[in-house]
DNA sequence: CGAACTGTTGAGAGGCTTCAAGCCTAGTGG
DNA sequence: CCACTAGGCTTGAAGCCTCTCAACAGTTCG
């Protein structure tokens, strides 16, 4: 049974059994030789919330894989407003991109939580990539995922109003992160990194959650949000 | 050297010593025996102008790359409003995410000129993915490519105006079309579609293409798009 | 406890869409 | 070859959605 704590440059103490390599997809692929040869290459790192993990126009030689937290990445436009991509969270990969392209990061990454993440240096990645056409394939697999996600998202963009794109998100959210038993949104996020997942400013994207909770659909105590009606969020959202 | 010429189920008469494989950079990775084997499987389709390739929410078994021609890669959104999410050309793949996941198509395909498409069945791409790294390197690094200008997108769109985003689109077709000596715009493209790429609605696009005119920075003569001043179109369009 | 950040609401301006009407042009059929 | 017609192109006017600016309340954290 393979385990962090067989990994060879350990340098940080966080590990435990709640982070286990082999609860993950992508490494369920790779041999034990495989998987001994990895461990003994990789490094775990951690990161307090809000740490910048990298930052766009970067160069970054490795993979990264999220144990633990979430991790949001985005890009900075022109006006240095953030266009928030994509929250990853266990199990995801970031930073791929510009280890196959050998070109710079095209967006930054920063924890969310507190964060720990497995990097895997580029050789390693390549070596895996050449003899695992499993390893391979699952990588493909979670690039194709994230290029649907993409797809769907600039058609919603540039068609739908910050009121449906709004209430999609939300479901999104819901559906990655889960509620708890009182129907609310595991992940707190704020009212301005929601509107920079939607593509719209802070004020905008409030004056709509408040008509949201206005109609009942949601209950806002305090950061949390709760849902009361999915079903006319999902009308809205109109998917 | 191989040529089309060798290709076992040769269905169309169009092939001639323009469309040649070993233009074209993924292939290049194959080694002979590859390439026969390719040939003796792949499928070489021809497509009329306005001709559907594929459409959304269809299962089509394979891959498919450019030879010739242009295709129109889009998503319809609720309202019926097609985005245009890019041109595909010579040496360009399409329809690889269905093949990777085995889901159902998630954008439609379209002949925007006559096209000639190189179809490989699924199976064959499955061996070579497994045999030759370099040929799944060369489709991951075009994944990353389609990613990354993805992601530039959806920063745009949400945070640029019809006027920096019309700029941009416009410089964008020049890149990959390219101008003849006179320097219009290669690509004959209807100012729906146009609008379509640049995701807003027609008159839109045409008021903010009268004022590029206006301003002296394009001309347009017909149907043709004729750059007069990059330079400034390229400080509106902010990149 | 106070500073800095986050959340909220209002008012006003402006960009973009919608609807409507007419012009142009490319392709078709007689 | 020409007339015709459908689809593409263009402009105007009106109104709505969204953004901007501003002020203030609430919250968090050193």
């Amino acid at each position: 049974m393979n385990t962090v704590v067989r990994s060879g440059k350990r340098i940080q103490p966080i590990i435990n059994n709640d982070i286990l390599l082999h609860d993950i997809p992508l490494f369920k692929k790779l041999t034990e030789d495989e998987m001994f040869r990895l461990e003994l290459n990789s490094v775990i790192k951690s990161y307090s919330k809000r740490s910048v993990i990298y930052r766009e126009g970067s160069r970054h030689s490795g993979l990264y894989c999220v144990l633990k937290g979430i991790v949001k990445v985005y890009k900075i436009g022109g006006n240095g407003k953030q266009q928030i991509l994509r929250f990853a969270q266990k199990g995801d990969l970031i930073g791929y991109r510009s280890l196959l392209t050998n070109e710079l990061a095209c967006t930054s990454a920063k924890a969310y939580d507190d964060t720990v993440l497995y990097h895997i240096p580029q050789h390693i990645v390549m070596e895996l990539f050449r003899q695992n056409w499993g390893f391979t394939h699952e990588t493909m697999k979670f690039m194709c995922k994230e290029l649907k996600e993409s797809n769907m998202f600039i058609t919603d963009i540039a068609q739908k109003s910050v009121r449906e794109r709004a209430a999609e998100m939300l479901l999104i959210l819901k559906d990655e992160f889960g509620i708890d038993k009182h129907n609310a949104l595991k992940i707190t996020i704020t009212r301005e990194d929601l509107a920079n997942m939607v593509g719209t400013v802070t004020e905008s994207l409030i004056r709509v959650m408040s008509e949201f909770r206005n109609e009942n659909l949601l209950e806002l105590p305090g950061r949390k949000i709760v849902f009361r009606d999915v079903t006319k969020l999902r009308a809205i959202a109109n998917i």
